[in-house]
DNA sequence: CTTAAAATGGACTCGTTCGGTCGGATATCC
DNA sequence: GGATATCCGACCGAACGAGTCCATTTTAAG
């Protein structure tokens, strides 16, 4: 299904609403969580997370909250993902983690570490300034939407 | 993580090997099961469901066994991770599917269903052809370039 | 200086999903 | 008719993800 989690999910939100009132001081996680029906418990969590990758500050206090730690247009999809799930890995192995009772007689590792490349590019190519000002495509320049192509930036 | 389930892997192994024996008659389950240390009911359950998807062909009794339905160079990984696994989705909503806490209230919902359909691109794009002869990059086809370099280490 | 509002961090529960197993039915060839 | 396969549904156990609880620390406000 390759989905991503919820907590990536409430990642995203959380940079999308942090980028989008960025004018406003730090906004507290409880303020957040409310906006989205998310557990607050669950929320802080995600958020701390975020400050460890450096993808947020925090300001702790009576008037403390989280703000984004750079330009928004500064920080892809996928910075926030893994940020949150660790690196992003389609295969069980990686590079360095051999930890899979295939691995000797697999044959399929390489073609599937290219394809894990491509996804990574996909989600690198947008920011979470993007998300922010949305509102449908940015249209490709060519018509068609077929293969992965990146112009941006 | 994005992790593809180990089903979806096992089928994976599985049409690469048949795709490079197209040439010998049906194979068992058993002997692809023994090829790559697989249990062999839980391989018959994802050979099943690839039969189902019309990617394999089966054929019971004595020299039974199974083979590709149609030619490797035709059959994408997208293909067969779809038919294991479902529809592909990134997001616990889809166009149908709006089971989703947040989905009135999510506004990222549409960057990420386009981030999602790059992904199915991706995966669209390798053939099981391509897993089976492998062996280093196949220059992608005329005319659309891969745009992010895939050059590593 | 006190207090309240916030972040931080660890440990824990709970439910679902996934990987894997078992048993039986059905088809096919010799 | 028997051996060798696919086929199919039900089941189990462990791992993981989502969510909770609680205790601490920091900091601004009053």
């Amino acid at each position: 299904m390759l989905r991503l989690s919820k907590k990536a999910d409430y990642a995203l939100l959380a940079m999308r609403h942090l980028a989008a009132h960025a004018d406003r001081g730090a906004m507290p996680a409880r303020e957040l969580a409310e906006s989205y029906d998310i557990p607050a418990e669950l929320l802080a969590k995600v958020l701390q997370k975020l400050v460890r990758a450096k993808l947020l500050d925090s300001h702790q206090g009576i008037r403390g909250g989280y703000g984004l730690s750079r330009p928004a247009a500064s920080i892809s999809v996928a910075d926030v993902i893994q940020a949150i799930d660790g690196p992003l890995t389609v295969t069980a192995c990686s590079d360095l983690d051999h930890s899979c009772d295939q691995y000797a007689k697999c044959n399929i590792r390489d073609p599937l570490w290219r394809i894990k490349d491509r996804i990574v590019s996909a989600l690198a190519a947008t920011s979470v300034a993007e998300l922010a000002t949305d509102m449908a495509a940015i249209p490709p320049p060519t018509g068609i939407t077929v293969p992965v192509s990146v112009v941006r930036k």
